[in-house]
DNA sequence: AGCCGACAGGTTGTTTTACCAAGTTTGAGA
DNA sequence: TCTCAAACTTGGTAAAACAACCTGTCGGCT
């Protein structure tokens, strides 16, 4: 008989173990780590359950392994550390119950240049656009709009000026079967227009960053296009990378 | 007597020829693939050897698994054909020879706000700082600080105004031993400066995007801060990445 | 004495064989 | 029609062997 509820892997235990004897000092950064035949023995486990571990913290970076001499320990990834701040990729999942603002647009336009290409339609068509005002802390802070094909906005509630109690990605993936898969994200940086100073409250003497998230499935199709402004002296956008 | 050049190991060879297949529509995306049985038929090789091909195809995106039903494929992975464009990277190994530009700053300076925390100095404290003026097609395009510490910055080649010949990157590390591992990227955008704006050759009425890259090692310490100034009516940043 | 090569013993990397567990689908039988 | 067992799938563990690589030591040679 087996118990119900589901254990772990034993190589994932084993990650576990290593990594929080690295974040304890045990193995100091720098050091070698024990050898597998070393961990094999004080572990009672076979060499490619060792191995699985081992290659799992060293995708995630903490530590190296060089043939012939050993792993070296490097200590925890500080990529980790540093939450991803994606900007747009938060409105895709959370429920817009969740943030407070004001739909402050919804209907069918002729398509923006640099969204018609991003959408890949044919320029001047027309596609649905939502835009909202996010509030924080009672006041006015990103403009965020979202762009779709007319094909993907028919038969959702979208249309409604009423926030989703859903995600827009759940939404979306109920509704019409698409499979969100990554994002194609372009910075740049304008001055804001007369309207959009007015709606977000700032001088209209410093830039606005804009943000322009293009989604698409695996195979690259474009499924629609968000558009985040912040206005820049409130706002900064950070992000982490290794150096390959 | 074996041959002297190496062979890949027979999983990559796998990984490779899996992905020509999908590639060339011998693996439609959405259908499943050939399981592992069939596939330690025909290349006859062992169990582990696929499964180690087949794990490689998911992690990249290629395809994905499902336990009972077999694997999917997803077809390649549109983030691989995004090339990532990220700025300050490029100037970390580089060698200062490919990008034609002058250097017009070079010395030690009290840290600007921003470099000084970036940095981790006492504010107010010295740090060495390198200008750049990078110019594109005959045209000035964009302007490159780097900062250092100063215990960094001594016994360097870069206190010089010539350009180096080696990558930064080499160069610290040959010099001084230290290991450049990620980057934390910080985007704003600002109106340029007087000077900024001549040395730009760019109207003063339009913004300027402001990437700050901290080079840190894996445990975290800054190493440098690059600075990139873009002018935002002829550059914008590009990037993408998964939806988790 | 000093230098250099061979060799032994350690390490990780790769491959094979074998078995069991867990999830899904299918079809035979009640 | 419904149930359930069999036959598929992928996921995980164990034991063994060979290859490639590094680092010492122990020679012999210059």
């Amino acid at each position: 008989m087996m118990s119900l509820e589901s254990v772990p892997p034993k190589y994932a235990q084993l990650v576990q173990t290593l990594q929080r004897r690295i974040e304890a000092g045990d193995y100091p950064p720098g050091t070698l780590l024990p050898s597998e035949n070393q961990l094999i023995q004080e572990f009672s486990v076979s060499r490619p359950t060792v191995v699985a571990a081992l290659r799992v913290l060293r995708e995630q970076g903490w530590i190296e392994s060089q043939q012939g001499k050993g792993r070296f320990v490097r200590g925890r990834p500080a990529m980790a550390s540093v939450e991803q701040k994606r900007p747009g990729q938060a409105y895709l999942t959370t429920p817009e119950n969740d943030t407070t603002g004001d739909v402050v647009e919804v209907g069918a336009v002729t398509a923006p240049n640099r969204v018609g290409v991003l959408l890949d339609v044919s320029p001047k068509s027309k596609v649905f656009v939502r835009r909202r005002l996010i509030v924080r802390d009672a006041e006015p802070t990103e403009l965020v709009s979202l762009w779709l094909p007319l094909d993907l906005s028919g038969g959702t509630d979208l249309t409604s000026g009423e926030p989703l109690r859903q995600g827009l990605r759940e939404h979306l993936q109920a509704r019409k079967g698409v499979r969100f898969d990554h994002i194609v994200e372009q910075i740049t940086a304008r001055m804001p227009s007369a309207d959009e100073a007015r709606q977000l409250g700032m001088p209209k003497n410093i830039p606005l960053l804009a943000v322009f998230g293009a989604v698409r499935d695996a195979s690259g199709r474009p499924l629609a296009v968000v558009e985040v402004l912040l206005p820049a002296n409130r706002h900064e956008l950070e992000d982490a990378y290794p150096i390959t």
